[in-house]
DNA sequence: CCGAGTGCTTACGTTAACGTCAACATGGTT
DNA sequence: AACCATGTTGACGTTAACGTAAGCACTCGG
């Protein structure tokens, strides 16, 4: 897939740059509709950067992006994501008891995500009894037929 | 709580049955409201028997409550649950075929739980890699300022 | 028999998370 | 200049999952 990555791109890429993604391409590559991303962005969960009128998407807001619809796939509201996402910033800069505060947001967020990791393996449990349920009634109906 | 438990019932509890429960005694053991439950009913989650127009919940239905409910701290929609829910029937008397039927089904679903799962536990992962990013940022203002 | 409490139904309101549609603006191509 | 693809901004529609409110029925203690 990567072999066709000479340096043949057309030279008129501007160089101190990152490589920029327009909005349809995030969209096919994240299978999603471009109303979704700007939806997104009215909620504040992406800021990508304007160029010429159009939305201009970095690595980073490609990884923001990928954040998000992790976080829904997890059962998460874009609410949640949000809160989520601040984590993911910056704090070059933090002051101490700001980085402290945001370590602490993220301890609360992972034992939220860990309740929902052990509902998920209690239900797992509960659908595999279930599942040896019915190859047991499976088992005893083939000895009748079979056997 | 159960202590008073003598056979104080007006004796008029038709022998047969297995105890019942009522929607309010539901909403609060689960903490949701009765809207709630109703709402669960009307969407088919739920099909408690009415006893003299109110709606009576044996065991059963505390437990597919109970169900429902997880599975919506898991993040699944009312449909997804549905779906789930008709892997606890009875299929006491079911065909074989049938059987195998709801075995796949059965495992079509633990797989997605799987994958969810999944993507929590990535989720994890990187909070906790921004975590120590940040645990390290501490460490080092803390060398700075106090050491 | 009456009022309080409990429950039922019907209907409308609400929030989140988009989809759909209309009406432009722009940039490149022919 | 005409056209088309791509993109933008509203504005309105939609679905899920309830909440809230209104009004009627039943039942039980006093």
């Amino acid at each position: 897939m990567n072999a066709t990555r000479r340096q043949a791109v057309p030279a008129v890429t501007p160089p101190s740059d990152d490589e920029l993604y327009g909005i349809t391409e995030l969209a096919q590559e994240y299978g999603i509709s471009l109303r979704a991303i700007r939806f997104y962005e009215d909620k504040g969960l992406l800021a990508p950067r304007r160029i010429n009128g159009g939305r201009a998407y970095t690595r980073r807001d490609r990884v923001r992006l990928g954040l998000i619809l992790r976080g829904k796939a997890v059962g998460m509201s874009l609410a949640e994501i949000e809160h989520i996402l601040s984590l993911y910033g910056d704090h070059g800069e933090g002051h101490a008891t700001q980085l402290e505060y945001l370590v602490g947001r993220i301890d609360a967020t992972m034992t939220e995500l860990d309740t929902r990791r052990r509902h998920i393996e209690a239900m797992l449990g509960e659908l595999g009894e279930v599942r040896s349920q019915l190859k047991k009634a499976l088992a005893a109906k083939r000895r009748l037929g079979k056997g």
